[in-house]
DNA sequence: CGACAATTTGACTCAAGTCAACTAGGGTGG
DNA sequence: CCACCCTAGTTGACTTGAGTCAAATTGTCG
């Protein structure tokens, strides 16, 4: 996360900055306690920026890192037998992802860039050494930990109980919530993944997807253009939703 | 855990032995490196049995310990805003629950006893030290909640992907894989949970759990007469499954 | 022995999937 | 600069697996 606002080129508030990331309290102690920028960036590995498609692990390699989005956006998934993927979330800057091996030796899942992304990486194995030194960052990671299943429960929910609209309504509002989070509109963005990607997470094929999104702009409630979506009217979304807002 | 084949009564196998629950790495290393069984009486508590849906904790209770069912069965589920519960995973001996809410304040979810069952408790309170302390104990907690965060996302597999067949399938291989861990007969066992709690566990309605109990019956795979099931032709089974075999 | 809960079975309905055709973008190479 | 191709997205027509509703049956427990 270090060196958060880059260069001075781009659009604001584009990439994550340390304040308000996940991985801060595993970063930001380090360079605090120690002052020690050096140590701090040798273990803040900033890669190169991935292109749309490149793999930041795929499932079966060791696991060796935790990571957070810097910039664009990724998606975990896992493979099933028959070898058709499964989304399990998308991650968008400031968020953590790499979780779901930790504590194992592989990860089971992969994670590929949707667009054009950088990533910061922290190597697990002196984070582990650092949990005993650091009062309450080994608490921190059992929360990041929970967290991540409670959104998969959260997922749970959305895929055995309801329909096809309530679905994507509850996936437009929580990625609203979570572009505000990063004082981006929450009311009208850019959908980082493609329909099909939508579809897989959810639960629904493409065309499903596709009609669900015609029928909601017949209804007003929100405005679509490819992958430009406002939302117009986000009480009665909500009340599409359920209420529920999904989190990932 | 402590004292594990409790009293001489009862039918064999029926306990969880401490050698194969999944917290004797937490409860075994406390009474080996001190050797003082007290201290470890006092951290490990045995309550007394809960009777069929007396509840362990339920949601928005504060997160104070984590568990293993000794006897018995339990479910966990939450609640959706509706009121409605969604089950996250059953536990049989042996196995762990209550992870859902660690790293924060509150219990994410609720767990209900299917039937009369005795747990241990571990105040989570205490694990947090410990873990310092004992080299590896903090590896293994990660690794059970990694764990959680698989099957929940196995579970995922099962319910965007599966038709009903499939679903059943997977449970009940997965149900008498569990079995086979504790030296039980995986061809013949009990189901410890209604037709309404497999179905809402695997996201089907009661009658669709019928019928395909019926449908799989008369294939010859199984054989059903009330909660007891016997598994006539595994391999044709997990060929209806889609081999791939559900874990929670 | 009832009374109520759980399970099964049948008839019917419908939301979402499948199949198929068509359109709109988005590069790329000539 | 544009013709072409390939992928992503949309729309329509049809099919179907699982849900809904309802009724009968069995199981359980006070």
């Amino acid at each position: 996360m270090a060196r958060n606002s880059a260069a001075d080129h781009g659009p604001p508030h584009r990439e994550a900055h340390c304040e308000d990331c996940s991985l801060s309290p595993i970063c930001l102690p380090m360079a605090v306690s120690d002052a020690d920028l050096h140590r701090l960036e040798s273990i803040i590995e900033r890669g190169r920026p991935l292109q749309r498609g490149e793999h930041v692990f795929r499932s079966g390699t060791p696991f060796e890192s935790i990571y957070a989005v810097r910039s664009g956006a990724l998606k975990t998934y896992r493979l099933t037998p028959e070898g058709d993927e499964q989304i399990m979330g998308f991650h968008l800057p400031g968020e953590m992802f790499g979780l779901g091996g930790l504590g194992g030796e592989i990860h089971p899942n992969a994670t590929v860039a949707l667009e054009t992304s950088t990533v910061c990486e922290v190597p697990f194995e002196r984070i582990g050494g650092l949990a005993i030194e650091i009062p309450g960052l080994q608490r921190h990671l059992f929360k990041i930990m929970s967290r991540e299943i409670s959104e998969d429960e959260q997922l749970l929910v959305l895929l055995s109980k309801r329909s096809a609209e309530e679905r994507i309504a509850a996936l437009l509002l929580g990625l609203a919530a979570r572009f505000r989070r990063r004082n981006l509109s929450a009311t009208r963005f850019r959908l980082p993944m493609s329909r099909g990607d939508i579809g897989n997470y959810l639960g629904l094929v493409v065309e499903t997807v596709s009609r669900v999104f015609t029928r909601l702009q017949a209804q007003g409630l929100i405005e679509v253009e490819g992958k430009e979506v406002s939302i117009l009217d986000p009480v009665a979304l909500s009340a599409v939703a359920g209420i529920q807002v999904e989190g990932d």
